[in-house]
DNA sequence: GGGCTGAAAACCTCCCTTAC
DNA sequence: GTAAGGGAGGTTTTCAGCCC
């Protein structure tokens, strides 16, 4: 569908739509490489992007325009919202309602290096003003792509070792709708500690369904949750890992939960295990990684008990973890 | 074409007032 | 005493004007 050009008052629409369309290249260019993770508090980062191959990631900010100015991209952004050197900055132009032929991808510390310097209303801000034209000189020519090579510029220098192709998800309603659940009771769990945003996988292709960036030590951490039943009938659940679609990291944790079926609340004690452990505490069965959970039960756990945790501190245990590893 | 700054509009936060 | 509503002022984002 072509389109009259955007107006003034459609600004936060041009912000809004030019992030969906670069997460969408981004998915499509990579087959499956790159998994976008969108935060649910704004705090400047647009997303978090999971580089596959080596298990890295990328914080993004994406700057939309919907003109361009002799050709250029104008980019003004404050100081304030350039914290981290290594985060990437993707400018892209809307043509109609898609992205234009060529984008600019840069970190943000080259960015700042290379932006120039103003004050607006008193505070520092750095402001660009990139030729997107292609073959006119410019010193920003080389961090400017073909769209069509966005993916690989996020992908640049790695050398794929394995394709990814994710298994179908096959789960009954009831059981998907108490993971939802789980999912959501961890999320709100760490919404409680200021330090953390919270981003959830776009699409849902991911181990970690959960994925927190401390704003200090600017270090990630992924959570899969894994949500139980009980009742006073069935006071344990066994937890259940897909060992096809289980990728152990140093940065991606375990955490169950457990829903009380019977009083609709969860109960108070959970799982934190870091994934990398889950082979040592049970070994794989017929590709399932499975072990008991007991929540808020008196009895011994065995190898069980280093992992237990009350549900409330959930928040900030992980700000602690993602401390400790930036140290 | 590039550099700098301001305008416009939406959004956010704080604080005061009002109602229950 | 508390919650809801509303307005003022600040902030953020994008685009445009002006100058070199």
């Amino acid at each position: 569908m072509r389109r009259a050009s955007w107006h003034r008052d459609q600004d936060s629409v041009v912000g809004q739509l030019a992030e969906w369309e670069v997460w969408v290249e981004l998915v499509v260019q990579s087959h499956g490489r790159l998994h976008v993770f969108l935060p649910l508090l704004d705090r400047g980062i647009d997303a978090l992007i999971h580089r596959i191959e080596d298990g890295s990631w990328f914080p993004v900010q994406v700057k939309g325009r919907s003109q361009l100015r002799n050709g250029s991209l104008q980019i003004v952004a404050p100081a304030a919202s350039l914290v981290d050197p290594d985060a990437l900055l993707l400018g892209v132009a809307l043509e109609d309602d898609h992205v234009g032929p060529f984008v600019l991808v840069i970190t943000e510390g080259d960015f700042k290096r290379i932006a120039n310097r103003s004050h607006v209303r008193g505070k520092p801000t750095f402001w660009a003003q990139v030729s997107l034209v292609p073959g006119r000189t410019s010193r920003w020519a080389q961090y400017v792509f073909p769209r069509q090579q966005l993916a690989d510029a996020l992908l640049a220098g790695i050398k794929p070792k394995f394709k990814v192709s994710p298994p179908p998800r096959i789960r009954g309603a009831i059981a998907r709708a108490t993971g939802f659940r789980g999912e959501v009771e961890v999320t709100r769990r760490l919404a409680d500690v200021d330090e953390l945003t919270i981003f959830r996988a776009f699409p849902d292709l991911e181990t970690a369904e959960v994925v927190v960036l401390h704003e200090k030590s600017r270090q990630v951490l992924g959570i899969q949750v894994k949500t139980i039943g009980v009742d006073r009938q069935h006071p344990e659940g066994t937890i259940d890992i897909d060992v096809a679609s289980f990728r152990p990291s140093a940065t991606t944790w375990v955490v169950g939960v457990a829903w009380d079926r019977a009083v609709r609340r969860f109960r108070d004690e959970c799982l934190v295990i870091p994934s990398l452990d889950v082979n040592r505490i049970v070994a794989p069965y017929r590709g399932h990684l499975r072990f008991p959970f007991f929540p808020d039960s008196p009895r011994k756990w065995g190898r069980l008990t280093p992992y237990r945790r009350p549900l409330a501190d959930l928040g900030i245990l992980m700000a602690a973890e993602l401390f400790r590893i930036s140290r």
